[in-house]
DNA sequence: ACCTGAACACCGTTCAAGT
DNA sequence: ACCTGAACACCGTTCAAGT
């Protein structure tokens, strides 16, 4: 499919190997990432990335950091009220998220470790600053809009990953895919509400979640 | 430390497996779980669990949905509202899953398994069913809380397992413990208030998170 | 029926050797 | 300075052999 497999010769340097992973990310949603995998795709040996980053930790962390870059730079093309921009970049997240589940499905760790994690967390404060809040307020607010909007994109890109149900399968991404072969009728609200359950969407859960959070801070 | 190691002899079942995998995602929150391991805590080879489990995945999600069932059955005995149990409920989801940081990792698919995960799901749908919710707004608010609790508490309990910073030196868990090498005088806000992003707590942002998606639905 | 232990395929990582 | 390839330690999983 991918016009370039094994045909990279130039010098590696971190942001090839980066653009490469998120590729390999984008190609093969159910792939797990390997070194091995991701040279083939460079064209070098599996044990060159060493060369450029200490472990896979780093790898994946920096690929992360470039995710985050790109959410933020999407972001700010976009015009409106904070609010507006702010679930824009928000939005944008978790799309991101989905496609390059591999990725981010490690990314629910919310440490910030480059200029894209800080950055992300800058284009935040900065809204929430513009809708009138400082101090402790902005900080809360921070936390809790930026800590599910993480959490929740990783939780779906793990779902894609793990690929069970029909993840992903037309761009909706399925909260509860089966509920395995437990007997419902001891649970008769469940039993009751089974279809519902079943066709509920992530992304809008997402959107609804993310909405009830900012009128809170509203 | 534990008791009880190597020392099993009597027969194996799922039940006693789970057992074990969790008293080590207990006593052993930074380590990777192994079958090796969790075959030297039973006294057994490493590949006598395939007897009782197809894979590891099978019985990483036995270990999830007992995680489930006890956050369950302690709720049960909390007493007030529906709000005051549904809180109750929450947390205690959130505090085993940071008391068996390995397994609760793995858990932010929201895929339920089995009867502990179906459970859960009963218990939140009556506590929002005493609160007077039915029909399309039940389901979405269901969906908005139990997202937001199990992606938070994965998210939390990867954390701890990353081990960056001093994650649940006292039982707090850091939202961010570095903002790693980047240079903050690019991003004012982040730098201005960098010593109270750094102090966030996970709990704290739970508890209000969970407070805002409740506010929301009242 | 249940468990053991050898074997296999894989993976991250290290390191001496090449260019 | 950068990349290769052999080697190592590990891990999940399979399967024939034991009891």
């Amino acid at each position: 499919m991918a016009a370039k497999t094994g045909n990279r010769r130039a010098r590696l340097d971190r942001s090839m190997i980066v653009d490469a992973i998120l590729q390999l990310a984008r190609d093969e949603p159910r792939a797990r990432i390997t070194f091995k995998r991701l040279g083939q795709a460079l064209g070098v040996d599996a044990t060159a990335m060493y060369r450029h980053f200490r472990n896979k930790d780093e790898l994946t962390r920096a690929a992360l950091d470039r995710l985050s870059a790109m959410a933020v730079a999407d972001a700010e093309t976009v015009t409106g009220d904070w609010r507006e921009r702010l679930e824009a970049h928000l939005l944008r997240i978790a799309e991101l998220s989905l496609e390059h589940p591999s990725i981010a499905a490690e990314g629910a760790i919310l440490d910030p470790v480059g200029p894209g994690d800080v950055a992300g967390d800058e284009f935040v404060l900065a809204r929430l600053s513009d809708a009138g809040l400082a101090g402790a307020p902005l900080v809360r607010a921070y936390a809790a809009v930026s800590g599910f909007a993480l959490a929740q994109s990783a939780a779906m890109a793990q779902e894609v990953v793990a690929g069970r149900g029909a993840a992903a399968r037309d761009g909706s991404i399925p909260w509860i895919s089966t509920f395995g072969s437990v007997d419902l009728t001891d649970y008769p609200l469940v039993n009751e509400y089974r279809e519902a359950l079943l066709s509920i969407d992530g992304m809008t859960v997402y959107r609804a979640g993310i909405a009830a959070i900012l009128d809170s801070v509203a």
